[in-house]
RNA sequence: CGGGGCGUGGCGCAGCUUGGCAGCGCGCCUGCUUUGGGAGCAGGAGGUCAGAGGUUCGAAUCCUCUCGCCCCGACCA
């Protein structure tokens, strides 16, 4: 392509609405163009990107026997209905009603329609497995947009889908996907780490999240440092220490505890350790009241709260907890009349400190097996670094990082409620066993450029590059460097590289601070300098040097490069 | 949805406090010069100051409402 030719130039200055680096390059370089918030059009070159990411999805997905479908970005709201997802997804879906005045539904996810195609198809055991999968403009209204590309409204994403007669079929091709994605990470230039996951609104038992790390992520997990367990800090779990703790058996005590009404404010007080300290907080959700009890030096993740629940916990109000005689600061389990759940964080047979349901005064020597009211114990506490990992009892770490993309095994659950069932062996009617496999194709674009860029722009691995090389003919006024210039921009194209040819009328610093900024991860350069000596500048990205290479070898040089495995 | 910020030629911004000719840089067009790290000189085009209403002799500037965008939080792939 000759740059005089092409749709593409980049941006001198960009807003300073544009905050995480991945956002300004992509910006700066003219990738994308933003429309209204997080809707973006792609430019020529961005969406070249773009569409090489792709091809790796494409290439990956059909070498795990995956086939590609396509499923339709407007759907009838019954097929929702049937799933029960049309109230209960968030985002909300956005509808339409089309001029027969049917509800239409936007897609912002395809487990309906692909369960759908699945349905129709599959009759026997013999059917199965099978993963179908497409690369699909979704829509999704999220209340807010942000960071370019890593969080929008309308994005490409691949979803795959797999069918199987039975969990170990479903094992089997989590596994074969997990693998697909790890090899479309790499390939990408990723280095990502896979974590245990909440598997949110789509549902589903066994989630994980690939995560490319970033100090700008804005997603939080935890890896331990002897073993490979991962997870997110939604998710993650860890052994509870329980060193020296208070035995006893005496008789509670109330002890006065005026306007003191935090954990902290407790501890001090009564010199003692948070964690002899019992911690009561009371959820409301719309079977009435519970109360969440858990050891005064941890806090509670409402997430676990939300899947243990099957609802979205909210902090009763103070009213809500006049109306069932508590009293916020001096809240515990004893005597209740509402739900109760212990963390198992608590040690039952223990000591502890706890509110007292009555104002300013705490009680001591509660020992909750004895003193407490509760229905389950449960985890529901929320990992912090420096926790000993559930596993090995090694230390957490803690980073952040980029979704880039998420697995769910989803059981039976759509396949059920939209008809995807199978005849077996001994003519049973089964519903098959579905998981599903989501990437962002922006995202992993953004994160990418997140994780790979410098001061003058971006850096691209050679699998995704919008181009292969980035040719430079420096001296516009000499007709030997046209010549030359021309000469191995026609003969790099006979070899099959794509080839950004700058042949722009711009000075120097223009082509040179372009080609930087661009990223591509071969430059070379034809000027009145290197002509002196028969011979073209050879500059990889990456590297710190540049090299000059005559002529006659310029081309096996540049095979040399491009075939070398790394990328 | 709560808190904060912003909206002025194509892009980035100043001007607004204290009302009085619509400014700057980049880009764009023409000409000459220049050519290894975002060139120089000269000339030129281009603006309903987000929108509506109000106050005023006079509003980009003050008041009211509306719309849009960004950031933090909540929520979320």
């Amino acid at each position: 392509m000759r740059l005089s030719k092409y749709f593409w130039k980049t941006l001198r200055e960009i807003s300073s609405d544009a905050e995480m680096e991945s956002h300004k390059l992509l910006l700066k370089a003219g990738f994308i163009q933003q429309v209204t918030s997080g809707i973006f059009n792609y430019t020529p070159i961005g969406w070249k990107a773009i569409s090489k990411i792709k091809e790796v999805i494409f290439q990956e997905m059909n070498l795990a026997g995956a086939f590609e479908v396509n499923l339709p970005v407007n759907q009838p709201i019954d097929l929702w209905e049937k799933s029960g997802r049309s109230k209960t997804f968030v985002p909300p879906l956005a509808s339409f009603e089309d001029r027969r005045g049917n509800e239409m539904v936007i897609a912002p996810t395809h487990e309906e329609t692909a369960t759908f195609l699945a349905a129709s198809y599959l009759d026997s055991y013999r059917d199965l497995p099978f993963i179908i999968y497409h690369i699909q403009t979704k829509f999704r209204d999220e209340t807010r947009p942000r960071a370019g590309l890593l969080r929008v409204r309308e994005f490409e994403m691949k979803d795959a889908y797999s069918f199987d007669k039975d969990e170990e079929g479903l094992d089997d091709s989590y596994r074969t996907m997990i693998k697909t994605y790890e090899n479309i990470f790499r390939r990408c230039g990723l280095d990502v780490i896979k974590v245990e996951a909440d598997s949110g609104p789509i549902g589903g038992k066994d989630s994980s999240e690939f995560i490319s790390i970033a100090s700008s992520g804005e997603d939080t997990i935890f890896s331990c440092d002897s073993c490979d367990y991962a997870a997110n800090s939604e998710k993650a779990e860890f052994f509870k220490l329980d060193a020296d703790k208070l035995s006893g058996n005496e008789d509670i005590k109330d002890i006065e505890t005026p306007n003191i009404t935090t954990i902290k404010g407790l501890s001090k007080f009564l010199n003692l350790s948070k964690d002899k300290i019992i911690k009561t907080v009371v959820y409301k959700f719309s079977k009435g009241l519970i109360s969440v009890s858990i050891r005064g030096d941890l806090d509670i993740n409402e997430t676990k709260l939300r899947n243990y629940l099957n609802e979205d916990p909210k902090p009763a109000t103070k009213k809500d907890l006049e109306n069932h005689g508590l009293i916020e600061g001096y809240l515990s389990a004893r005597n209740i009349k509402i739900s109760s759940i212990l963390d198992d964080s608590i040690d039952i047979d223990s000591s502890y400190v706890t509110g007292s349901n009555k104002e300013n005064y705490h009680l001591k020597n509660v020992i909750p097996k004895r003193d407490l009211n509760y229905d389950e114990i449960i985890d529901v506490s929320l990992a912090q670094k420096g926790f000993n990992c559930i596993r090995c009892k090694g230390f957490l770490n803690e980073k952040r990082g980029i979704e880039v993309g998420h697995v769910f095994k989803l059981g039976t659950g759509y396949s059920e409620k939209l008809g995807a069932y199978f005849i077996d062996q001994k003519g049973n009617s089964l519903p098959s066993v579905m998981g599903c496999y989501g990437i962002g194709v922006g995202r992993l674009l953004a994160a990418v450029i997140e994780a790979r860029h410098d001061k003058k722009g971006i850096i691209f691995p050679k699998t995704i590059a919008p181009f292969q090389i980035y040719l430079i003919n420096l001296n516009n006024e000499s007709q030997e460097v046209l010549d030359k210039s021309n000469y191995l921009y026609e003969n790099l194209k006979k070899l099959n590289y794509d080839v950004l040819f700058d042949d722009r009328n711009e000075t120097p610093g223009v082509k040179l601070n372009d080609s930087d900024l661009l990223g591509i991860p071969l430059r070379l350069l034809v000027s009145k300098r290197t002509l002196s000596e028969q011979s073209v500048e050879f500059k990889p990205r990456d590297a710190e040097q540049s090299k000059l290479i005559s002529i006659e070898e310029i081309f096996q040089e540049v095979d040399r490069f491009y075939n070398s495995i790394d990328t």
